[in-house]
DNA sequence: GGCCAATCTGCAATCGATTACAGTTCTTGT
DNA sequence: ACAAGAACTGTAATCGATTGCAGATTGGCC
């Protein structure tokens, strides 16, 4: 910046105050910096504008699995919003590492480096417990944040999941299988809970082992599934807590012989691009999966700007209904 | 730092080399801050830390689309990289908005705010073209960048495509189609030419319309798929350029009564999460995702440490058969 | 001419670290 | 007792911006 100084023949502080546009320059001096610019190609250093700012114009990011499409969909949204704002997003893959996340959290919201966060991961890591440069700089999407007053954007996944069984129930079906996700999910958790809701409601009974899964994947989905079958009464509808699970059960159930819909019934979570191209269509939840990113980080920069949020915006979500399911035979 | 430095009762120089380890600090002094530091929570300013060391720690990865499960994975290696290294990832969604690039780039490397740029895009922003700060500081994956002497980390496309083409080839087709990617697309382009190559090797004509698509999305692949189907001497097999169209082809076979593969065949291109879920198992050809990725962070963390790398790193594929193909009825 | 207001402009402090260099204290050998 | 050296420690410059405050210039008006 000195140099542009030297070479438009003015000071530095004239220099910064031309290039932030301020009225205070005259029509002359900008332009003579603006030509100065133009010359040398000078871009401020964001990194010293930040220091005297306190700003950095960054958001971290916490997410389990970026390679799972759910969260990808959602951190588009997010990017969106904050791409808007000029400000840029950081995005920390944790798998779940709960000692990871506690020492980014502390070195990038308390370091400085970041001005606020978004929890993918459910869960707030305990430096930021009562760390007073983190009140009101986070936000979680997806999975709420168990009593620490951290705003949210979610959906209602018990109400969502007692939907799609309820559905099930309509068209006929009595012996209903869950297949949820990791235990101790608070997703997990939830739907299950909106699942067992359906079933009291209906008054029909969920034997033992008629619960199962384990994770959100393809796999725990066929071995699922394969389990079920291998009961004396299978079920003769599934619900599954996501799209892959429900997908890999779909695959489970053809390859022992069991058609889909016509011997078993399958219903799906979220909705991802694929649920629609295999075969059966699947019928599942649909979640406002970009949405919930864009809103989530709107409540964020309204949080940094000092406004007032709401404490938990809970999006909509939509039943989609396609070739999975079906009366039972 | 200062508090720290009053509070253990030594000086803002001695706290900054006791927090660093340095040798020179007594163990005593260095009791003292770390127990000035329990006391306060005390956390380095990493902006001030980034001014003063011209490094922020930060890589800027631009990408055409996060939600695309290929980029995603590919996300994740680069990711895992760096966070080993201490390094955090800036992700930009760019969605081919040159313009956008263009600024970011800018205002993210040339600005100081990150030291290194990955770029998924297969193309570098002009303004950088002969910026002299961003010299040894990009890297591209997946896609190569023409004529800039950016080193990348790639897979052989044409190759590849060929394999796949021939594969086909072998069963007994002889009137294949290719579904591509959108034009102007680098991969597009080298897929192509290796489906070409390996009609041409065999003597096989490719007749004008047997070359579709125009996305890498499903949609893209049903409609191609439709019509392809709608010619009076459709295909007995398709190659696509990636796994969504492959899985929307399927689709619209299936939809007009087409079954896959006994009425025809199609191979995909990358090996998505669902390609081995969906029926029939997509055969495709696997891209270490991931490991581009990684390979790529550590390329360019080499290229900020002023190590020599390789030009272009090109990683091996693998042909993955599953039941989408068999010889022509 | 003299005074005031309006309009710019520049000096220097500031943000929060790191580190070269100079200064202090303590050992040790003679 | 004194010099030399080892082992720390502290002062202040530095990174590259922003901005409060004071000073300079100009124009208008009586």
């Amino acid at each position: 910046m000195a140099d542009i100084a030297r070479l438009a023949g003015v000071s530095v502080a004239t220099v910064s105050r031309a290039m932030a546009g301020s009225s205070l320059v005259s029509q002359e001096n900008k332009e003579r910096v603006a030509s100065a610019v133009r010359q040398t190609g000078y871009v401020v250093n964001q990194v010293a504008r930040g220091l005297r700012l306190q700003r950095s114009g960054l958001v971290l990011v916490m997410v389990p699995s970026i390679a799972n499409p759910f969260f990808a969909h959602v951190l588009l949204g997010i990017e969106e919003a904050l791409q808007e704002a000029g400000f840029g997003m950081l995005v920390a893959n944790t798998g779940d590492d709960h000692a990871r996340e506690d020492v980014l959290a502390r070195s990038m919201l308390t370091g400085g480096k970041t001005e606020g966060l978004i929890l993918l991961t459910g869960h707030c890591p305990d430096s930021l417990r009562d760390e007073p440069q983190a009140k009101g700089r986070i936000v979680a999407v997806s999975e709420e944040i168990a009593g620490q007053g951290i705003p949210s954007v979610t959906i209602d996944n018990a109400a969502a999941m007692r939907e799609a069984t309820a559905h099930l129930i309509g068209l006929g079906h009595r012996r209903i299988a869950h297949l949820a996700g990791p235990a101790g999910n608070g997703l997990t958790v939830q739907r299950l809970a909106g699942f067992h809701a359906a079933m009291r409601e209906a008054g029909l009974p969920v034997p033992r082992g008629m619960v199962g899964g384990g994770a959100f994947t393809i796999q725990a989905g066929e071995e699922g599934m394969s389990r079920l079958l291998a009961r004396q009464a299978p079920p003769t509808a599934v619900v599954c807590a996501n799209d892959e699970i429900a997908i890999g059960a779909i695959k489970a159930a053809r390859e022992r012989g069991i058609p889909v819909p016509a011997g078993m019934s399958v219903v799906g979570f979220d909705d991802i691009d694929v649920a629609r191209a295999v075969h059966p269509g699947l019928t599942t939840i649909r979640q406002p999966r970009q949405d919930l990113g864009r809103e989530a980080a709107r409540m964020l920069l309204a949080l940094l700007a000092g406004e007032a949020v709401v404490r938990n915006l809970c999006l909509p979500t939509q039943m989609i209904l396609r070739a999975s399911t079906a009366p039972p035979s």
